[in-house]
DNA sequence: TATTGTTATACTCTATAACTATA
DNA sequence: TATAGTTATAGAGTATAACAATA
């Protein structure tokens, strides 16, 4: 091994795999929920409102890591399909108070379902075990993610 | 149980997660070597260039998966750093051959570096059963997504 | 004066289409 | 006529900044 440098191979690093992985993942993704006139960000909206209790636009703003304006366009569509609505905080009509409809929970269920028939695709290279170790590790990097 | 209706909840797919994390990385990713004034599109370019012997700007296109003007400028780039070269094909001279420059080594050496420590803050919060787990599953991953 | 949401604007990324030169 | 590369143009996505209503 002698005359051989220490150098690191770009493609094999984690980082490099998860960015790769990940757009070509988010990008299928995309495919399967535009049939309910929705992308990616219109389902961590979605996703968003269904798990917290924040639910002002700022607030939403600050959780997703996107411009206040960006929630803005986000939620019009998602007015405009009858997934979520919009109500003027009577304590402070400055804010509005964004809430799940049925619809809405209905399109979030559709994502839920697309993206677990995804990742049966994606995992039909994996033994069980890899499965499970991909899983557990991810769920770790996620809630990471979510925290910056 | 009785009552639950049998959802699937969308950020606990592997999709989603794969999604996020990767955006979240890729990002990071992206801050570091935005100091050699390079985005990760020029490492992928300068990773396939130094991994396969496909060198004309059509097989680059078809490889990263991207039109044939965005490795023009993408090219253009790497060339004005000093980082390839661009020599006609003398047998069919339609043809540009982009080779790897010392620099440009130099350059894919420092953005290896780059992921390996984003690697190590990445993996943190991770076992040593998981880190190997999550790296192995990857593998496979990107092998797919290499394919598409 | 500060904050929420909105609108107007601009910037980045990338693709499509038109063009040039070679074949 | 077909292909490699280039240039011109256009679209999607998103941020920044200016603005209106409310506090």
């Amino acid at each position: 091994m002698v005359g051989v440098v220490n150098d690191v191979k770009l493609p094999e690093t984690l980082a490099f795999r998860l960015g790769t992985v990940g757009a070509v993942v988010a990008d299928r993704f995309a495919e399967r929920i535009a049939a309910h006139d929705l992308k990616p960000k219109h389902a961590g909206l979605l996703t968003a409102l269904s798990a917290g209790e924040v639910a002002s636009q700022q607030d939403l703003a600050a959780r997703l890591g996107v411009a206040p304006s960006l929630v803005v366009a986000l939620a019009d569509h998602l007015e405009g399909l009858g997934a979520i609505e919009r109500v003027r905080d009577p304590r402070d009509r400055r804010r509005q108070v964004l809430t799940l409809t049925g619809h809405g929970r209905e399109l979030l269920q559709a994502c839920g379902e697309a993206a677990r028939s995804l990742d049966e695709e994606i995992t039909a290279g994996l033994s069980a075990a890899q499965r499970k170790a991909l899983q557990a590790a991810l769920g770790v990097l996620a809630a990471e993610a979510g925290r910056r």
